[in-house]
DNA sequence: TCGACCTTTACGCGGCGTTAGGGTCC
DNA sequence: TGGACCCTAACGCCGCGTAAAGGTCG
């Protein structure tokens, strides 16, 4: 098994050595054993306490908390990470309400729109914490039950970070291959265009079961009529959207 | 004009009267003016700045710093707020980050993949409070003028938050519908599955510029095909993703 | 005059960062 | 033997919460 030394294992968790110290004063993380001369090492266990620790942190409990979750007799860490989960997926849309606040108050500096003072603050409110809280006693694991499949079996978020990069590196290439050949007036049934179909092809088959023409189609035509699509892809260089739903149009 | 008492700032705002006490205290945020009891009352550019003060909290910044950020000469809101905007893109991005790594997680304890010490806490790292902060200083301005397209422009996030909630609405009531109509066995060409169809489409319409009957086609074939959506509408009942295409193909 | 609001002052806490002073490992 | 690591002990900071003791407003 593998043994972290107190440097090596705040290193590798992006914590500060002086934290894992402090976590073994107050009993919330104690080594796997210290040698004659006092110095801590942390075994695989202790890892992934660390990390079950870290998630808890982010979702805002205190230490005497966190303390009292994880040591509970019967604590499953399996139930900890979709209790986590479901928590995430709260996160998101809290900052997604940020971003839609942030963008009112935009307009209403530009005039476009009126906003009352209380939705200026609406966002921050939301009270993340306590429905966080809540979220944990006995009546949590019937919850994750229900809601399981619903928070954790979307593909995107089931890549590991490595995949991940992968796919939204094929992303950027099929988007800089657009603006080239939109700028460069390439033709929608020509060589490069297939290429780029091609690519288009191989990085929705990253996310889809089955590929099909048609879906392939109808994505297309929707990069065009969606707002949300069309401004990725015509960000600096308009056509873009067109040009990759006539391409696939011709070549899919 | 507006003028809030300190309590009811605190209540429209979601912070503590002491907070704002302790504000005024280190002069983050004066009262508008102080009555000769020594209450203090707030006006409309008050609130405004206390908004950013928040937007500043969330981003991870200390009291310090976004008082010199607050009162630097050449503050800008406007500029603020888009600075807001690309640190919530990236907050987004950590969430997301997060929520890949529980799920790694949960898939290395099924056995079903191996996962590094160093993954499990990739996320946690990410430098976030430190390309936060880089975002501010003298090279920002031009940063925004590059990104700010980018970040903004996503029809969703410019929905106010009761717009929002009539669209999150509306495409529960389609869920709901779906599901009652395939286990109750309506069929695909039926008057329910007409219904649903067409609020599917003034669904669609909400964040589409032009709709179009192939787009709609498209999209509800590609339900079928991408997993993220087919289990969304999949989730309580088996079937939806395939019954809706069908329904859009007869119908649109 | 009452009750809801406001004030200042002061102590305390959580979660560490940060020395200071010294031992240990290879 | 040196330098990279480790230790404990202690103080200090930030961002408030909280309580005490009292003034003010309608």
């Amino acid at each position: 098994m593998k043994i972290y030394s107190i440097h090596e294992l705040s290193t590798i968790a992006g914590v500060s050595a002086r934290t894992l110290r402090y976590y073994d004063e107050i009993s919330l993380l104690k080594p796997l054993y210290v040698n004659e001369a006092g110095y801590r090492f942390y075994g695989e266990e202790e890892v992934l306490l660390l990390q079950q620790i870290l998630f808890y942190k982010e979702r805002g409990f205190d230490l005497k908390e966190i303390k009292q979750m994880i040591y509970q007799k019967d604590f499953d860490i399996m139930d900890a990470l979709k209790s986590h989960l479901l928590a995430l997926t709260k996160q998101r849309e809290h900052v997604d309400s940020l971003i839609r606040t942030v963008n009112q108050t935009i307009l209403q500096m530009k005039g476009e729109r009126e906003m009352s003072d209380l939705e200026k603050f609406e966002a921050f409110k939301e009270n993340l914490v306590k429905e966080n809280k809540k979220k944990y006693g006995e009546e949590v694991r019937k919850k994750y039950g229900e809601e399981e499949a619903k928070a954790c079996d979307q593909k995107l978020l089931n890549m590991s970070e490595a995949e991940y990069k992968r796919f939204k590196n094929l992303e950027e290439d099929i988007k800089r291959r657009l603006e080239k050949a939109v700028k460069t007036g390439c033709r929608p049934d020509g060589r490069e265009a297939e290429e780029i179909v091609s690519l288009h092809k191989e990085w929705l088959s990253m996310t889809w079961k089955k590929y099909t023409k048609e879906a392939h189609r109808g994505v297309a035509e929707m990069y065009v009529c969606d707002e949300r699509f069309r401004m990725y892809y015509d960000e600096k260089e308009a056509g873009c959207a067109e040009f990759l739903r006539d391409a696939v149009k011709c070549l899919a």
